[in-house]
DNA sequence: ACTACACTTCGTCAGTTGGCGAATTAACGG
DNA sequence: CCGTTAATTCGCCAACTGACGAAGTGTAGT
């Protein structure tokens, strides 16, 4: 009860939902994400912990990026059916779609640019 | 989007998984949900109608009688899987198992007799 | 009509949540 | 070892949530 909790909490704010999908096509660093989302480092760090927390992602530290992608294989079947479901149910969302757009101009910029966000850009 | 999170909210409250999960082996009034959890009625109450604006329940009116069940085939297909996922998923689960084992008292009770929680039983 | 009962609505209150910026930690690049 | 960058932690605040009891609504039985 207390891991399925932990899983529908995760899924309840909009903001973490669009943090776990922009995840879908494989790994972003936490100032991808950041970009992305457009909003304080601190919030968007917030969210993505709750996410691995609920083991909904995977964290990888590459120096000094941190990288997060989907929970794979390895992950435990609660899981695998929660992130079928939401990817399953969500695919067609606007703000999803738009998202998977504009993750598109984060990727192509230079990770210098992006950290721009640091900077209040 | 906006109905996805309508569910994820609906069920990252233990007390409202309780109640959904109490209408497995059918309907209940909501005063046998309230008897079942131990509950104040206003609050059951709210619950209640938040599972039911989630679309994952129905509730049909009995005389005084509110009855509810778990949404059937007229569901839509989020509903529909999310709440294969949670039943699959927390069928085991001690608490819910302690509710299935508890709802048989309730529903052996005489309906005057549930109706105690009403009376501060 | 009156009472009893099933439920909902409203107001209140404590605890949680989501957001931010400031300060801190960790890692690379001179 | 010093500055820069990536991320986290901390403290704060407004907004939301879950709980309750009291009061209100509607239906059934007498």
């Amino acid at each position: 009860m207390k891991q399925f909790l932990s899983i529908t909490k995760a899924l309840s704010d909009g903001t973490r939902v669009r943090a776990l999908l922009s995840l879908r096509e494989g790994e972003l660093c936490l100032c991808q994400i950041i970009d992305l989302l457009g909003m304080a480092p601190s919030t968007v760090s917030k969210h993505m912990d709750l996410l691995y927390q609920a083991g909904l992602v995977e964290r990888e530290k590459k120096g000094r990026w941190h990288y997060f992608r989907l929970s794979g294989r390895d992950a435990s079947p609660v899981v695998r059916k929660a992130l079928r479901w939401v990817l399953d149910t969500l695919a067609d969302e606007p703000v999803v779609k738009a998202d998977a757009k504009q993750l598109c101009c984060v990727l192509k910029k230079d990770l210098e640019e992006v950290s721009a966000c640091y900077r209040g850009n």
